[in-house]
DNA sequence: CTAAACCCGAGCTACGTAGTCGGTTTTTCC
DNA sequence: GGAAAAACCGACTACGTAGCTCGGGTTTAG
């Protein structure tokens, strides 16, 4: 799972798009003035987006796009699959399974990047469009047990 | 939270580190045939590492370095933190705190970028060296109750 | 038939990662 | 004391790619 500001971007415009759905299908444009994104970009995350099926597009004058799904089933993990694709992760994936479990040694860390990475997608689909437009972030992840004495607090997402 | 290749070659260094040490301390030329890292490019993660108080030096032959605290009182977060420097995150960020609080509509992410790091810093606090040495990586975290259905499982570490 | 929208892909640019290089300083051991 | 092993330091660089622009299509309402 890639976090650039690509995949931020994408969320931001579908929760847009899922804030102001109506009869009427929102214009790009429109999104792109709220937003301030520019709007050959946004034509580049909504071509794929559409391509993953989680929006619909009306051609034409007066067109736009549409949530495929309702905000309630549009999930946040889907949307960043959707734009950022996936990638390799670990040095051992490249190297061809072999690789890696010849050495057991080297990819002490495999499964900590796995773990984490696996973390990161439960989180995120764990969250819909509804839930942001409304704010419903709760933890849903219980607090891990020892080990979190401190907190060297200066945190930010990932890019 | 960054999550660059950066910060998996320190935690793959400290892992290393880790594993090895014993009375005398380990230099970063073992290290750096071992992880087939290069040897200048460890100088420089092994010197963030110094500075943030992860690792203690020893000079002059025989010396190298030893983890300053125990591998089970040393947190993966730190070790990421320590060599990828925080930098930017949501956008709103940047723009000073007002610009966020002003349009509430354009920051209707911000919360959940934030969380998402929260779950990062988490996880990753809640390991130690230890807990990747002996591969202790248990699902501390409670599976994410409902919406968690379908899994496009196509997942990958950030990059 | 015109204009509003989507659609498409080629191309550009600035930035950070990952890494090199050449050197200095400390310290052990012969 | 001198050689050699290590940490230490900082400047420099190549390269990928994220992020964005441009210039054109194509569809369709009015």
């Amino acid at each position: 799972m890639k976090l650039s500001t690509k995949g931020r971007y994408a969320v931001m415009a579908m929760v847009d798009l899922a804030r102001h759905a109506q009869a009427k299908p929102v214009s790009l444009s429109d999104i792109a003035t709220r937003q301030e994104i520019s709007l050959s970009y946004l034509e580049q995350l909504f071509a794929r987006l559409r391509r993953a099926g989680l929006v619909k597009s009306v051609r034409g004058p007066g067109g736009g796009y549409r949530l495929a799904r309702g905000s309630a089933e549009t999930r946040v993990s889907e949307i960043i699959l959707a734009v950022d694709e996936p990638i390799k992760a670990t040095r051992c994936t490249e190297m061809g399974a072999t690789g890696c479990r010849a050495d057991r040694s080297k990819c002490l860390t495999h499964d900590l990047w796995e773990e984490l990475g696996n973390q990161i997608h439960t989180f995120l689909s764990s969250v819909s469009l509804l839930d942001v437009l409304e704010r419903r972030l709760a933890s849903r992840i219980a607090e891990a047990p020892a080990a979190a004495a401190n907190n060297d607090s200066s945190m930010a997402a990932a890019s």
